[in-house]
DNA sequence: GTGAAAGCGCTAACAA
DNA sequence: TTGTTAGCGCTTTCAC
């Protein structure tokens, strides 16, 4: 028995829907009907018509799987992301298959949580669809598993800093822009000593932020005292612990500004159980411009770094090795977290420093 | 000039990496490759060791899409959501992934912006790249451009409610466990006049948590004046006009669940824009715990529906078609948002109700 | 401009 | 248990 031999498949059942049988019906060779699903120009355009006729009287959908399987093109695109927790990258990840769909591409997520496994489980996959790029948008390098990839030669896009291959590419962020702003913000409100919360040193764009930081305070002649800096995680409780700090030493500042936006959150949290509030007695900035900020009470000032510009680049950057991504803009947004600083010292108030804990 | 024959390909270049290549240079055929990379239990145990070191020596990976044209089975599965702004769905799609690559499955998203012409779109693509299965997490249904999908016969999975054919799953969420936990919390609390505020009527899942709250409060002995319910949309802005609302009433309520957290927050700024305090003057109670529930100030009280439980059971019904997938269950979380009532009504106190639109 | 036919890399009969 | 081989549905030469 002829098994899978197609003409012995002649059974009643309806045929299945291959090219094959749109080819028939509309009296043409398979041939013509791949030419015309792939809107070849060199089709006369009265078949092509006929060809559409049919595909769509019969409902016909190619096979994308046979398609890359012989066109050697996926139509995949990859994008790794280290942290899931941070919500900054739901943005960004949206933005992304968002724009790839845009380009007739669909995307694979992964997410290594900074684990050495999961980041080769998660190259591993890539490589078994064939993806055409992947963008490596975990705001740190974890370069050796991805190796087979670059020697593969698949199209990478990174953040702030890459190999340098020539297959990949790197979206440059522009910190400085959005923090020169913060900071002038601040001193226009007559700020002249602002702490500032660092993120984890091992990444590049908390080490830039915090560079562009001191830059800029320098730019606007404000001093910033080594103990005004205070080495957080980007995490809640980093911030938290942040503010603890800030507002133990002497002079406490009257403004502090944080490398993110979640330890913002913490910073906030931190400075209403001080019974301080914001922004009477203290001014507060972020970064990223998640989409809590909004939200929270009061709304959160911080810098904008937009998720949606950056997965827009980074597709761009994957369709177009050669050419240099486009930097990636931040500017501040002015919320209500920012004011005229109090006369007094904030540190100095009296207040219940364990109040809220539990309501 | 024999174009693609294999045979022909002798260049000097490194052969292409495929299954012939490993079956070569491990001296076996093709067809044991495959079986060892497919686990077939009946290899000989040593062919199998010396076929997975060559695979391991030569990098070898199989590549998806000709497996996936072949077998039939792409090992993919479709997830179509709504609104991609409403915050609960990050967490729901992050667990879809989760566990869909546990299963070893990749996963295609799809928002659909209650867009007729874009869900016609998602559902071509996960046509086209043969899903094996497609969650519709809309909360809401758009029947008719399923209908493709569904006699495919593709196996779906629906929230709440679902079209009713055999390859269509129900996942069944139970709102009246969370809603019934939340009214008795405040029953217990003291509370007797509480309000609600509620999501689109057209939402199933809107009305079953309405139902959910009446049922509820009148088990307690609570009886729930008409205008103490407010027709929201689950937006941040209708949370706020259901304060408003509520605020303005004769009696206004002492205590005021939504039927979302978004509405909560919402109601959280329209409740302090009144110059009222959180739990001291009103006590607020939200619906999903999204992740923005914890860092707002003060953290909300909520009831919680996770979305990683209703990811999980989405996946599991989708690979096992024939059996009933499991009930969601909800739950209240107690944070900082209720209180015992306040002997002064709400609406009474005297309030500058528009003082903090800009600070 | 159109068609015939050769495979893309793999799995699954079937034969051995 | 292992090998041979036919095709999965499609694109793409090459010849017409």
């Amino acid at each position: 028995m002829a098994t899978r031999k197609r003409s012995t498949t002649t059974a009643k059942g309806k045929e299945r829907l291959d090219i094959r049988t749109v080819a028939t019906a509309a009296g043409v060779s398979v041939a013509t009907v791949s030419r015309v699903m792939n809107k070849v120009p060199t089709v006369d355009p009265q078949l092509s018509k006929r060809v559409w006729a049919t595909v769509k009287k019969l409902g016909y959908i190619p096979n994308t799987q046979a398609r890359a399987l012989v066109s050697g093109r996926s139509k995949l695109l990859g994008v790794i992301i280290s942290d899931i927790t941070n919500p900054f990258f739901p943005e960004l990840i949206q933005g992304f298959e968002d724009k790839a769909i845009d380009v007739g591409y669909e995307t694979l997520i992964g997410s290594t949580n900074y684990d050495l496994q999961r980041m080769e489980h998660c190259v591993q996959r890539m490589l078994e669809r064939q993806v055409e790029g992947v963008a490596v948008m975990t705001f740190g390098i974890e370069e050796p598993l991805l190796e087979r990839l670059s020697s593969e030669g698949i199209p990478m896009v990174f953040i702030d800093v890459a190999p340098r291959k020539k297959n990949i590419s790197v979206i440059h962020v522009n910190y400085d822009q959005g923090i020169r702003e913060a900071v002038q913000h601040l001193a226009a409100l007559g700020h002249r000593r602002i702490g500032f919360i660092t993120g984890p040193p091992r990444l590049h764009s908390a080490n830039a932020r915090l560079n562009a930081f001191l830059s800029a305070t320098e730019r606007v002649g404000i001093r910033v005292p080594e103990m005004c800096i205070f080495h957080g995680d980007h995490t809640a409780e980093g911030g938290s612990r942040g503010v603890e700090h800030l507002l133990s030493i002497k002079q406490p500042p009257t403004a502090i500004m944080c490398s993110n936006d979640m330890s913002a959150l913490g910073a906030m949290h931190a400075i209403s159980r001080a019974g301080l509030s914001i922004p009477a007695d203290i001014s507060l900035i972020g970064f990223d411009d998640i989409q809590l900020t909004e939200y929270v009470l009061p709304p959160l000032t911080t810098i904008r770094m937009s998720g949606r510009d950056i997965a827009a680049s980074a597709v761009y950057a994957l369709l177009n090795p050669g050419i240099a991504p486009k930097q990636v803009e931040t500017n501040l947004v002015v919320r209500q977290t920012t004011g005229v600083p109090s006369k007094q010292t904030p540190g100095s108030k009296p207040a219940a420093r364990k109040s809220a804990d539990k309501a």
